[in-house]
RNA sequence: GGGUAGUUAGCUCAGCGGAAGAGCACUCGCCUCACACGCGAGCGGUCGCAGGUUCAAAUCCUGCACUACCCACCA
């Protein structure tokens, strides 16, 4: 089998992904002889592209559950995607603008057709991404929010939690945004920080006795103000409640009036009320049933006020009624001020806080249970910090607005009763999935549908039941077997908006949660630690990269930098780390398959005959053991960075060359002996780095696999790998440690020395402590192979080679004759510097062995470890010391 | 205002109680028969600041500073 020299990742990567799905290597059948293991899909939008955040995401949750699948588990992952509401409606009515056309120019009916046929053209495109990436997903179960499953789905829950009297209609200050058309619920509204300004105004008593200076940055709220509101504690106005005031403008009057939010020393300690279109005012209007006037409509226009501003937008009616009051002198001062304003998450317009009737969820007892479940760690929280900002915001939940006046969506299934020319009557409204024969009220038979669809994220709350048909069949065999699902791997951008709610809904309708654990990735941010954005012109397209370096490489790098939980920063120098790192397994692969064709058939089973074999089966056991438990508990970047430790620097730089001593002999026993490890060892770290890169992996394997009787994809194979922690004391640790001394030693006299490697030079070493020498000279080869020595002669006592460089390492004085070689001056240098080095670790060390505390108190393995080092740097010392002197 | 996370080599980040680590960048030497997307060797850090606990602190505790994100009824 000829392999390339250079990893071809495109050719290989088309393969793969295509085998995966013509195989459906990826579908999942409930068996009731296999643990399950769940994952549903954060549904991306219907007509998103893939962005890094999809790419990290999604490489995740493929990580975790190829490595399930891999640990025997019956695996699915359910694809899918979202019809996305405001957002999506929003494109398609900005390319209808492009057209000079609004969504009113068509009409409903019309405008949907649209929606759909939009859908056609862009959707699935992420899906087919996913493909590329390398997503296990079983695509025969792709769901789509907007599908008839689902929609039944949808309607099903607002029927049961309409008839539970959960979900109610009325008239209340919603966020309203003026572009989108639509109310918002609570989370959906963004704010950020706006320099403003805070007008001092003053509101006159009507008897004329002088006047109360209130605070605002909005001053055209004031036409619809219904009272003043100070603290009751504040002495400055205790005086003045009950006072009238005649409002400046409109010299309505209002009342003076006490409550409890005002704070003294805020502003003036005085706050106009403006009911109908503030939050907090609405709040104390409540507490002291005040009047609402509502001043501004849904567009963002003055009404119910004087001529002059009605019909101007807030910011026209702002200036008009700033101007005005300074005209009149009522204007005390304006400061500037900072200030935080809502706005939409969608299109960041200012929300106007405004009064509007509207279906709401009554979430009081399901939060209540999703408190419990996260408080009880039923579902358990990776990073756990999440857990408390969670349970914070899920205790202090309110109702949730779920109507959206928008027309991409789940249409309310509620129809009112009306008569026949279409008016409504006062019946109770009815929730069904069909409009109802016959009014059981009173007996009509018209009825209209509300207009409002629902908001997008109550059909992503339904999302772990519905994409399994919970909708038309609450008993079917996957809803059984596949719920709860194991693992929500999502952003925790999305954590209240979604995340909760799912919980909410699970509890709700199947009384129990949906997934057992929550692993909430980070933000993939650039390399300035800026978080990537459209308009700052700073995002990296995961296909590009796919392109420059394959698929395995922008998932190693995503997953090497995926701390749990944590933000992290990508750029191109990562990429190409990961494309090297995939290039260096190729090869290494290539080397061993090179060799295993020259011997054919090999033992399976390892047989460890060489200081090198039991160092590295212990090192692999050591890496396997991180490795798997690390994947358990989605420390992604873990896994990744102990595979590249492992691979490069222990199984390539140390193992593969001193295996070679026996690949390249001319003895097949060897040469076999040597690669049955050298294969068992690939094999198995392939397996257990094939949930990150799954490409490159799967074609090794099948290369490997290529004579086997029982040939399987790398996917499909279960990893079933010693997992022993490697013990630092036992002999192949202690000795391996002593031939890289020796070697490291070696190579860096050589290298300041400046001998070329091609020089072979011999070395004679006196053994300083007897214990070592016959493990050291059993391994003689070895060091010769890696430190490029001619041959070595072990002695006792011996005679000291003339002018000859000098090391002290692994228990041994080594003498590199070097006559004509070296420099003597530069030896003499070199050897002062580590002397330096020597004196300072003996100060170090003797420091603590003179600290009476030290030796009483620290264990005494700890003290033993300081009596070595400072007995090790005694002999260097004195050793460089003597080799000093004969130095010509 | 409250909360959470972070501050370690030029950059990106590991380490979280017993001698400061990796990758990239940089310097030097190598086209050594798996790999120049490579090999070998180096340079580089009083681990944000100030206290405390401990024989021992980058690591635990307490303040402080700065950064980022989240939450809040910031008139």
């Amino acid at each position: 089998m000829e392999m390339d020299k250079v990893y071809a990742a495109k050719k290989v990567e088309e393969k793969w992904s295509k085998l995966w799905i013509e195989n459906k290597t990826f579908s999942a059948k409930p068996d009731k002889n296999k643990k399950p293991f769940t994952i549903v899909i954060p549904p991306p939008n219907v007509t998103g592209v893939l962005h890094m955040g999809h790419a990290l995401n999604n490489t995740l949750q493929d990580i975790v559950l190829r490595f399930h699948k891999m640990m025997g588990f019956n695996t699915l992952w359910v694809p899918g995607t979202d019809h996305g509401g405001i957002a999506t409606q929003t494109i398609v009515e900005k390319i209808l603008k492009k057209e000079g056309k609004t969504k009113f120019d068509l009409g409903r009916e019309k405008f949907l057709e649209r929606m759909w046929s939009w859908r056609e053209e862009t959707g699935d495109t992420i899906l087919e991404q996913l493909k590329k990436l390398g997503c296990g997903l079983d695509w025969d179960r792709t769901a789509f929010t907007m599908d008839e499953e689902r929609s039944k789905a949808v309607q099903k829950a607002f029927i049961k939690l309409f008839d539970k009297g959960l979900i109610y209609r009325g008239k209340r200050l919603v966020n309203w945004c003026p572009r989108c058309g639509t109310a918002l619920s609570d989370i959906e509204v963004e704010y950020e920080a706006e320099k403003g300004k805070l007008w001092h105004i003053k509101y006159p008593f009507s008897d004329g006795s002088g006047f109360v200076l209130v605070a605002t940055t909005r001053p055209e709220t004031m036409l619809g103000d219904t009272a003043v509101a100070v603290n009751p504690d504040d002495e400055r106005y205790s005086k003045l409640i009950g006072k009238t005031i005649k409002l400046p403008i409109t010299n309505r009057e209002i009342k003076i009036i006490k409550d409890f939010v005002v704070e003294k020393n805020f502003g003036t300690g005085a706050v106009k009320v403006t009911p109908a279109h503030d939050a907090n005012d609405d709040a104390i209007a409540k507490r002291n049933k005040l009047q609402y006037i509502e001043i501004i409509d849904t567009k963002g226009r003055m009404i119910n006020v004087p001529k002059k501003y009605e019909g101007l937008k807030v910011l026209e009616a702002r200036k008009a009624v700033v101007e005005d009051l300074e005209a009149l002198g009522f204007l005390e001062k304006v400061e500037d001020y900072s200030h935080s304003v809502g706005k939409c998450y969608r299109c960041m317009t200012t929300i106007e806080p405004l009064m509007s009737e509207q279906w709401f969820l009554n979430v009081g007892e399901m939060s209540k249970k999703a408190v419990e479940a996260a408080k009880t760690e039923k579902t358990i929280f990776f990073p756990p910090s999440w857990k408390k900002p969670y349970v914070m915001w899920l205790e202090n939940l309110r109702d949730w607005c779920i109507s959206r006046q928008i027309w991409w969506g789940h249409r309310i299934p509620v129809f009112y009763c009306v008569d026949e020319k279409g008016n409504k009557n006062s019946c109770p409204p009815i929730a069904a999935y069909k409009k109802p024969n016959v009014c059981p009220a009173c007996g009509g038979t018209h009825f209209v549908q509300d207009e409002d669809v629902l908001d997008t994220w109550f059909s992503s709350a339904l999302w772990p039941i519905s994409v399994f048909n919970w909708g038309t069949d609450e008993n079917n065999e996957d809803l059984k077997y596949f719920y709860p699902t194991s693992v929500l791997v999502t952003g925790h951008e999305i954590l209240y908006l979604w995340v909760a709610r799912m919980v909410q809904f699970g509890l709700e309708f199947m009384g129990d949660i949906p997934f057992w654990h929550i692993f909430l990735n980070g933000i993939v941010r650039d390399k300035q630690g800026k978080k990537m954005s459209k308009t700052l012109g700073n995002v990296v397209d995961p296909l590009d990269i796919i392109d420059k370096f394959g698929t395995d490489a922008l998932r190693f790098a995503l997953s090497s930098a995926a701390s749990c939980g944590r933000d992290m920063q990508v750029s191109d120098e990562n990429f190409l780390a990961s494309r090297n790192f995939a290039n260096k397994i190729w090869n290494a692969s290539r080397f061993i398959i090179m060799n295993l064709e020259a011997v054919g058939e090999i033992d399976a089973k390892p047989n460890p005959q060489d200081l090198s074999d039991e160092w590295i089966l212990d090192e692999f056991a050591d890496m396997a053991n991180k490795v798997q438990n690390n994947y358990k508990n989605y420390d992604i970047d873990k896994s990744s960075r102990e595979l590249y430790d492992f691979l490069w620097t222990k199984f390539c730089d140390w193992y593969i060359e001193f295996s070679k001593i026996r690949t390249l002999s001319d003895d097949i026993a060897k040469k076999k002996q040597a690669l049955s490890i050298l294969v068992y060892i690939l094999k198995g770290t392939l397996q257990l780095l094939s949930p990150i890169m799954p490409f490159i992996t799967s074609e090794i394997w099948e290369i490997l696999d290529k004579d086997s009787k029982d040939k399987k994809m790398i996917a499909q194979t279960i990893i079933d790998l010693p997992t022993a922690k490697k013990d630092e004391q036992s002999a192949a640790q202690k000795q391996m440690k002593v031939l890289q001394d020796i070697i490291v030693c070696i190579r860096t006299l050589r290298s300041e020395m400046n001998i070329s490697p091609a020089v072979k030079i011999d070395a004679v070493f006196n053994s300083l402590e007897n214990a070592t020498v016959e493990d050291v000279q059993k391994n003689e080869n070895h060091i010769k192979t890696l430190a490029k020595i001619g041959s070595i002669k072990f002695a006792k006592n011996t005679k000291r080679p003339k002018n000859s460089a000098l090391a002290v390492a692994g228990g041994f004085e080594i003498f590199l004759p070097l006559e004509g070689l070296i420099d003597i001056d530069k030896e003499k240098e070199r050897l002062a510097k580590e002397i330096a080095a020597a004196n300072l670790e003996i100060e170090r060390t003797s420091a603590k062995l003179n600290d009476d505390s030290f030796i009483r108190r620290a264990p005494e393995s700890e003290v033993e470890k300081m009596h070595k080092r400072y007995d090790d740097a005694r002999i260097k010392i004195k050793k460089i010391n003597e080799n000093l002197k004969f130095l010509k």
